[in-house]
RNA sequence: GCGCCCAUCGUCUAGCGGUCUAGGACGUCGCCCUUUCACGGCGAAAACAGGGGUUCGAGUCCCCUUGGGCGCGCCA
């Protein structure tokens, strides 16, 4: 597979907008082989082309400026006509050139008829050529444009299927026309729908929309959001989970619809969810270790885990993921390990922990203590014990005992908690809290 | 404004003229499991935008209306 870098926007190609292609790219796991080829590296090659097109006289040079289009627009506009370019330096020769004016080059589109695109996803789409005005093919400076380049690298590098956003329809009508120009075949196109907001408002970063470091820092993992996204205008029978083989041999255009979807957190959390408990307990730890660093507080987290407490929070991993939709949640839920003594009481923490319970917990502390053995079973045993003696249900000792320990109403059981934490950590959160 | 495209539960979708009293998934709501929360299991509510045609028969074909989207740069 070939990454190519469309940077002929020069102003707009930073190295910092280059790299989170490239770096979001990786994250998601859509590998490439070669060396990413960068389109404006051939911009030599796309001048020649341009010169064909002159000789041939398909295109022209055009010396209307920036502010004689805009002009051109506005009134075009208030006629009530497509705001497209006139096409005044169509057939004007070079003598007429103002002086000091960098001229264009523009293609020499048809005027009349249509240009039909065939497409895989849209099926026959005509569009009538008057709306397709004469595009710049070079701009004043020497530089090719987008629309010229991506046909002519299309071309070279010998690309069958052009697929991306419905956005691109009409500069696929466009871009057929330079084809025709050229004489060249044009590749299989497919324009699939684009994805909107949860709100059905349209997606994109003018609107809040994220890029993908985003959603690494929301603790989504890779697997999850491509099965997620593949889903999103696709679909093959029931079915709902894609591992990556499965997407490559069942994925169609066929299957694509037309109908643009909207963007679902809640079901990106499930499939999120899905895809962590199904992953072993060292994938896991693996990609979670990985997504540390760039999830909110994970740097911090990692410091304090760093200090021998992975093999605690190793242990409560399979109990810990149950609970989890997102990495971002894992690191929360796993949080009461390395919070620091004593620990601070969620508002239903505190009331769990009134006098009365405080009093419980005083009372089981020093049985606890006693206990030679401190595996969960034996602290159940003996909690359970403890219970029955004191004529008082499980739920009315385990849930203060969970506040004391975690800080809060909500954990993996609490007989694993007691077990990870050990013996003297445990002890110590129970009388901090049984005052 | 002009051009193009779209329209099934709240959301993602199945449906390619009869098997649709419309299926699955997420979400929501019950119940079960249970030391909490989850997980899991069971169950429920929930949709063919509206109007005309075509046809013996329309969610499925055609037209209109309405509602959405995209495009109209010396951006990509």
């Amino acid at each position: 597979m070939l990454l190519r870098i469309e940077d002929t926007d020069r102003a707009r190609s930073t190295n910092e907008a280059i790299d989170a292609i490239l770096d979001g790219l990786a994250w998601l796991g859509l590998d490439w082989d070669e060396e990413p080829v960068f389109q404006f590296s051939r911009a030599e090659r796309h001048r020649l082309v341009v010169d064909e097109l002159l000789s041939a006289n398909r295109a022209y040079h055009c010396y209307s400026t920036p502010e004689e289009l805009d002009e051109m627009r506005r009134i075009a506009q208030s006629e009530g006509r497509p705001p497209r370019y006139d096409g005044r330096w169509r057939d004007r020769t070079p003598q007429e050139a103002p002086v000091g004016v960098k001229p264009v080059v523009r293609l020499k589109a048809p005027r009349e008829g249509e240009t039909a695109i065939n497409d895989a996803v849209q099926g026959r789409v005509v569009i009538p050529n008057a709306d397709l005005d004469d595009l710049v093919l070079l701009r004043s400076d020497g530089t090719p444009t987008y629309m010229l380049a991506v046909v002519v690298d299309d071309h070279d590098m010998g690309i069958t299927h052009v697929i991306r956003g419905v956005d691109h329809l009409t500069n696929a009508a466009r871009q057929m026309q330079i084809y025709a120009a050229l004489d060249w075949p044009v590749p299989e196109m497919a324009h699939i729908p684009l994805i909107h907001g949860p709100d059905g408002a349209k997606l994109s970063k003018r609107h809040g929309a994220l890029g993908v470091e985003a959603y690494r820092a929301l603790g989504y993992l890779p697997a999850a959001l491509r099965n997620y996204l593949v889903r999103l205008g696709w679909s093959h029978g029931d079915e709902e989970f894609f591992s990556t083989e499965d997407m490559i041999h069942a994925f169609g255009l066929q299957g694509v619809g037309k109908s643009p979807a909207r963007f679902d957190f809640a079901k990106l959390e499930n499939i999120n969810g899905h895809y962590m408990r199904a992953m072993s307990d060292a994938d896991l730890l693996d990609a979670f270790r990985k997504a540390l660093p760039y999830l909110p507080d994970g740097p911090d987290a990692m410091e304090r885990l760093d200090k021998g407490l992975w093999p605690i929070f190793e242990k409560l991993l399979p109990a810990l993921k149950e609970r989890a939709k997102t990495l971002v949640e894992l690191l929360d839920s796993a949080s009461f390990l390395f919070s620091e003594r004593p620990l601070k009481l969620d508002d239903k923490a505190s009331s769990v922990l009134a006098p009365e319970a405080q009093k419980l917990l005083s009372l089981l502390t020093p049985q606890l203590a006693a206990l030679s053995l401190w595996t969960a079973s034996s602290v159940e045993e003996s909690v359970r014990a403890f219970a029955q003696d004191h004529n008082v249900k499980l739920g009315q000792i385990a849930q203060p005992l969970r506040a004391a320990l975690t800080g809060r109403v909500v954990s993996p059981p609490i007989f694993d908690v007691l077990e990870a934490l050990d013996r003297e950590e445990s002890l110590a959160r129970l009388a901090d809290q049984s005052g």
